[in-house]
DNA sequence: GTCTATACCTAGATAGAC
DNA sequence: GTCTATCTAGGTATAGAC
């Protein structure tokens, strides 16, 4: 495998369970085994680190999505298999979504970077509201009445599970907090 | 005012708008026009600086519940001015729950830290609980049937507002995050 | 209780040999 | 592409004068 993709794999579980300003390069080189100068070959400034890392990451999860969109013809189908993605991405509460290690930092980071976590948060509502506008349609999810309101509820809601079950190194915070979704999958 | 809580609210407001590892004594110094060996005597190690913040916030806003509960007789009510707090907490995508800035560093905070989030969660959820609870009495909150869930997925819900609504510095994506909890309120 | 001074370490980043 | 060596800046923390 390419050096620069498994810096990118070693960063992401670092940035994920420590958040981006809670490594460094030398954690970086030790977890891959070799020294930070070389890092800096690959990804000459910890900017240009999150700019890669965060375009990774939306595209594999977009990607994921699609492939959700694929694989599942029903509403309801989609959406668990959404809420399956965000508790496996948990980690058992070791690792949090990359977003949100960046929401917090944010100030230091590249336009860039903060403009690609804006754009992914904005790409996985349009896909949740186009699951919700589907349940309209097929009612496998009960009690939606307006798509665009449910998909940003449904990010919110995930995003914040991944908090407190984080906070409490506990999945079954997890699966407390999206229950009432989940449930109204039929 | 003393300079231990001038300290305090300086670092919470850098603590909520950079994350924990955002900001350093030489930053709150400038903040609060003292030198940064000064804060040392009141806050001897960053670690001790935590557990006071944590300590503090917990306080203000159990208080704040429990206030809102003598107040407000209805579960509408009370649901309706627990998003209010929370909104006003974001300052305008400026400023994020402390426990969010806590939960992503975790690993280098004191274990009394790490509780006391814990325990913040817990009794935030609790009072939730509570709320809906008296819903499904008074009828002030439309579709409620498991108190339990709902008050762990309103905790998530908020928490994850403020995160999307932060990276995209937004308030309206916090207002679109609660729509569908703050529409069932009657 | 706040200051100056400083110790000690780690951070991000660069230069140049191999 | 990776290394050693080094730079500069900044971090947390302490000692001791005022």
């Amino acid at each position: 495998m390419e050096t620069k993709t498994i810096l990118l794999d070693a960063a992401e579980t670092l940035a994920r369970s420590r958040g981006f300003d809670g490594f460094s390069y030398g954690d970086l080189a030790d977890c891959v085994g070799i020294r930070k100068a070389s890092i800096h070959y690959h990804y000459p400034t910890k900017g240009d680190l999150s700019v890669a890392l965060i375009s990774r990451y939306r595209e594999t999860v977009l990607d994921r999505l699609a492939r959700i969109s694929e694989c599942e013809s029903r509403a309801s189908g989609r959406l668990l298999a959404f809420l399956d993605l965000y508790r496996a991405a948990l980690q058992g509460g070791r690792s949090l979504c990359l977003c949100i290690a960046f929401s917090v930092t944010q100030s230091a980071l590249p336009d860039e970077t903060r403009q690609d976590v804006k754009r992914f948060h904005k790409e996985v509502a349009q896909w949740l509201e186009t699951v919700f506008r589907l349940a309209r349609g097929d009612g496998t999810i009960r009690a939606v009445t307006d798509p665009g309101a449910e998909a940003h509820g449904a990010l919110a809601l995930v995003e914040g599970a991944h908090i407190v079950a984080r906070a409490a190194t506990d999945m079954a915070r997890f699966e407390a907090a999206i229950d009432t979704l989940r449930t109204r999958a039929i």
